[in-house]
DNA sequence: AGGCAAACATACTACTGAGTATGCTGTCAA
DNA sequence: TTGACAGCATACTCAGTAGTATGTTTGCCT
């Protein structure tokens, strides 16, 4: 469905919500303005609204593209029959420099994780909003089903796991918080970065 | 000087500290409204106003005084002659129940910690903003050196130390996205949360 | 007593920013 | 050829909000 929607969409719908999420990103998703979106575009609001019915829609969309490019990496390189420490690593592995390349999706998705309570006031934003808790609890449970099976066979240390899970998940979503791309940074930067993160995230497991 | 902004400050500028950092948590710094903050006080804009000269002063001080409770626990802790293990498990083991207890401010500072850069006009916010930022780098330097020590004396692997050190200090403040108070929990809930957090820490650095 | 600040409340203003109504232009099918 | 619709731009409206100007009360000092 999301896929589809994803395929489906115009390129110029695309643009939009780069944009957005550019603007959001540098700017926060509350206190930057529609006609701020618009100036990034080199257009006017007409074209936003085209696209979208409010502003509500639009940032509910940027951070559904942003759940969707890591739901659409990471699953895949799930091997049922590999054991919990490598799944967990290709998972890491995989996930970091996604989350990098759609940096700017997931700087935006970041802020309505705080707990800022939506005030959406049209049913369309509370089911995409709702939509979204769904994708991102999908997600948390491929890390949570990794947990689990880690703990049971013995190769991670048995612990509270929603506290270990939740911690997980926000170191591999560290560099969001800090990493700005470089022109003058190694080839290898990221991939060392994932390389990093997937052995301190498995050592604090062990 | 700011232990003595603290202690020197009335009891009813420490309310509307206190209200401004719940609405300011639950709403969203920029979605939340000054007649907001004054309706948790039961008051009206002009108890604000006489206090602060603007929002975005309200704002920084809310953020500074985030800043100054782990501040003021932490640095104690630490001991010239503990290894930097040691040290370090201190430190969490303090920095944790810190922040949770007074988790609304911490709310705050982390929805500007997602790299919204502030348009502060006014010199006086500028002003501000520039001693949070230089609270927080010295704190983060707190962490930077027992990495640091750890790594030189053994106790630590060596690795990229920025990197470790963004990934422990989001570690630490993991609690703030998910945590919620309940009356419900046990006892010795966040002493425990502490424990884990400190030994999932110690161990992504050995 | 009386006056004088501090500590608010009330009643405005000015402006921003979301949303709308409508106009314009190219494209494509019949 | 035309008409009809997608894809925008332009020009508005209107609600909400930061900030101000000005009362009003309450303690407190002399």
């Amino acid at each position: 469905m999301a896929e589809t929607k994803l395929t489906t969409m115009s390129a110029s719908k695309a643009q939009v919500l780069d944009a957005a999420a550019e603007v959001f990103m540098r700017l926060g998703a509350d206190t930057a303005s529609i006609d701020d979106v618009a100036r990034q575009l080199g257009s006017t609001k007409g074209r936003i609204y085209h696209h979208f019915p409010s502003k509500g829609v639009l940032l509910a969309e940027v951070c559904l593209r942003a759940a969707d490019f890591v739901l659409q990496k990471v699953p895949p390189v799930i091997a049922p029959d590999a054991s919990p420490e490598e799944n967990l690593r290709q998972m890491i592995l995989t996930h970091v420099p996604e989350v990098l390349r759609t940096l700017p999706y997931h700087k935006v998705i970041i802020q309505s994780y705080v707990g800022v309570q939506q005030k959406s006031t049209t049913a369309l934003e509370r089911e995409l909003f709702a939509q979204i808790q769904q994708e991102r609890k999908a997600y948390e449970n491929l890390f949570r089903d990794v947990l689990q099976a880690g703990m049971q066979d013995g190769s991670f240390r048995t612990q509270n796991i929603s506290i270990a899970l939740q911690s997980l998940l926000l170191l591999i979503n560290a560099p969001v918080f800090w990493y700005r791309p470089r022109t003058d940074e190694p080839e290898t930067f990221v991939a060392d970065l994932s390389a990093q993160l997937a052995d301190m995230a498995l050592a604090a497991l062990r």
